[in-house]
DNA sequence: CTCCCGATAT
DNA sequence: ATATCAGGAG
C-alpha cells in the first residue's frame, strides 16, 4: 500500500460518509468523553449513549464520580456490559483526574495512559475527539479488521497497525480516518458477510482481490 | 493468555 | 447456539 492509494481510499470514504463524527458518542466535555469511551469497550455507542444521560445527571463532575458508590454506578451502566470492571474503571479514572490532574482530563498520551481503564485506543479517541489533537490513530476492532483487509498493514498487532497507518496518512487525517473506517466497518464491511458489491473502495481493496482470485 | 459480561445479529 | 461488539487489566 502506498500513500497515494491510501489518500484515494480516504477521499472515497470521506465522500461516502459525510459528518461521520456526529454518529458516535454524545458528550459535552473531555471528562464525559473519557468516561463514555471507557464504557464503549466491546460495546456499541448506541448502548453507551443510552446510559449516558442518567450517569451524568447523577455524577456530573469528576469529583462526584470519584466519590460515587460502586454499586450505584454498576446499576446505571449495567447495560454496557463488563459493568463491574467498568464501574471500577470510571470511578478510578475520576479519582485519578481529581487527585493527580487537578480535576481536568490531561491532554497528552503519556498522562492519559496512567488513568485506570485507559489504553492507547481510548487515549487516542479522547485526544482527537475531545481535544482535537492528532497524536496517534485509534485502532479498535473495526480499524484493525479493515486495515488488514484493505492492506494498510500486514500485522494483527494494534500498535504495529497504528504505526503503519501513521506512515500512510498525513497527520491531519489521523482522526478522521478512524471514524470513517469504523463507520464503513459497521455499515458495509463487518466481520461477517462484508458487502463488497456495494463498497466504494472495492477496486482498491486487497481483500476483494484475494476473494475474487479464490 | 484469560477474564470481564450484556445486547444484538446470524 | 454462536460470534461479535469503538478494550483493558491482571
Amino acid at each position: 500500500m502506498d500513500s497515494k492509494t491510501a489518500f484515494l481510499i480516504y477521499s472515497r470514504l470521506n465522500d461516502r460518509y459525510p459528518h461521520t463524527e456526529t454518529h458516535f458518542l454524545h458528550f459535552q466535555d473531555p471528562f464525559q468523553c473519557l468516561v463514555l469511551t471507557i464504557l464503549s469497550a466491546q460495546t456499541t455507542d448506541a448502548t453507551v449513549n443510552l446510559v449516558a444521560p442518567s450517569l451524568f445527571a447523577r455524577f456530573p463532575t469528576p469529583e462526584s464520580l470519584a466519590a460515587a458508590d460502586l454499586e450505584e454506578v454498576e446499576i446505571i451502566i449495567h447495560r454496557t456490559g463488563f459493568y463491574h470492571a467498568k464501574a471500577r474503571h470510571i470511578t478510578g479514572a475520576a479519582r485519578a483526574i481529581v487527585e493527580r490532574f487537578g480535576g481536568r482530563v490531561p491532554a497528552t498520551m503519556v498522562e492519559l495512559l496512567t488513568i485506570p481503564g485507559v489504553g492507547r485506543k481510548t487515549a487516542n479517541i479522547v485526544l482527537n475527539h475531545a481535544f482535537g489533537i492528532d497524536e496517534g490513530i485509534a485502532v479498535d476492532t473495526h480499524v484493525r479488521r479493515l486495515a488488514q483487509r484493505i492492506g494498510f498493514s500486514d500485522s494483527a498487532n494494534p500498535d504495529k497497525i497504528e504505526q503503519d497507518m501513521i506512515a500512510l496518512f498525513p497527520r491531519s487525517h489521523w482522526g478522521d480516518i478512524t471514524y470513517l473506517l469504523i463507520r464503513h466497518g459497521r455499515e458495509i464491511c463487518p466481520a461477517r458477510k462484508p458487502q463488497c458489491e456495494t463498497c466504494v473502495i472495492r477496486d482498491l481493496c486487497r481483500f476483494v482481490h484475494s476473494e475474487e482470485k479464490g
